[in-house]
DNA sequence: TGACTGATGTCAGTCACTGACTTAACTATA
DNA sequence: TATAGTTAAGTCAGTGACTGACATCAGTCA
């Protein structure tokens, strides 16, 4: 056995989703978290830059995958259909996780201004990747940049309906449905 | 004269960018702001809810104007038009502001993550208001909320364009160009 | 064996933000 | 006109997120 316990960040970030649940997220101190996880509140501080950051864990990876997705896009493939195949392969994973602990990090965030200010900042991350990543496809900025914002866009309503309704269709599949109906509505043009 | 210096709000927003610009966000204290405007601390706290919120005035004017743009759109528009009705009327009112005083503005937010975080929660307030709007009109919510952030995506990114380039365009004529090339994209549909 | 590393602890500090209470000019009303 | 209420501030004493500097000590490597 080592000198510590294995694992610190996974500890932190188990115990701060307990806690937030149970008590709430302003009704939990740093210094709580830590206690739980068996570590000091200076060596919470060394895994996350803040305290709202202990939520966010696994972002990289998301990223990394998701531009993948649209850097690997047929090379004929427009803008729209290259972000798409990007939602795709975001919502895969997103998919696979286990849905009631998807739903309980839904709820803490839902219930917090200051946690959904740090979503709105981690999608925005995102979108610039992305966007980054059409660039590389030949895409003009202004353009690559709506393009990215509409897909991130797309994977968060679906993730807040796949948390929160209880049917049948996994995320993939209610991903698609949105864009369909917002494709008819723009191809309407009216 | 009252008994205090009128304008209290204001002079701390002026105050506040002023420092903001010449020793930088986290170089500035909420004291510092205060006394440069002849008040303490706490009354900043009075004034505005958080330190970053000193530089979002304005804001709740500019939801109403883009709402009542999108409800008033002729009642055949779809959600695509109705929105970017919206956006015309924000552009145009931002578009009338001293372009100086809002480039000083988006140079802070520029350099600030916490400032960036949140304008883009001031933009998904907007959004949200939208959003709501386009119910009003039978959009159903996915594709209402896809409208609206793709509408305050197109904005802001107009803005940046206009705060940072020289050009001789108006803000309102970057975000028709944008507009064109998103449609135009969207439409090749490959 | 001894120097080095790396994850952690300890401690003291700064600063954003809050609650409770006070002050004094303005306003309305008896 | 006196008095009571309102309002926009000030004062003060917190709490808690976050940081820098330094200490510890099991494991590793020369």
């Amino acid at each position: 056995m080592g000198r510590w316990e294995p694992n610190s960040k996974g500890r932190l970030q188990d115990a701060a989703l307990t806690l937030f649940c149970e008590r709430g997220f302003d009704q939990t101190t740093t210094a709580e978290i830590a206690a739980r996880a068996g570590l000091t509140e200076r060596t919470f501080f060394r895994h996350f830059t803040d305290k709202r950051e202990v939520l966010f864990g696994g972002h990289e990876l998301l990223r990394t995958l998701i531009i993948k997705a649209v850097e690997d896009a047929p090379p004929q493939y427009g803008a729209f259909r290259a972000v798409l195949a990007g939602v795709d392969a975001a919502a895969v994973q997103l998919g696979s996780f286990r849905r009631d602990l998807s739903r309980q990090r839904r709820l803490v965030i839902a219930a917090n201004p200051e946690l959904r200010e740090r979503e709105l900042a981690k999608l925005d991350d995102y979108a610039g990747a992305v966007t980054a990543a059409l660039k590389v496809r030949g895409i003009d900025e202004p353009t690559a940049h709506l393009m990215a914002s509409l897909a991130l866009t797309l994977l968060h309503l679906g993730l807040k309906h796949w948390t929160s309704e209880v049917d049948d269709q996994t995320l993939v599949e209610v991903v698609h449905r949105y864009t369909e109906n917002f494709r008819a509505e723009i191809a309407k043009n009216q």
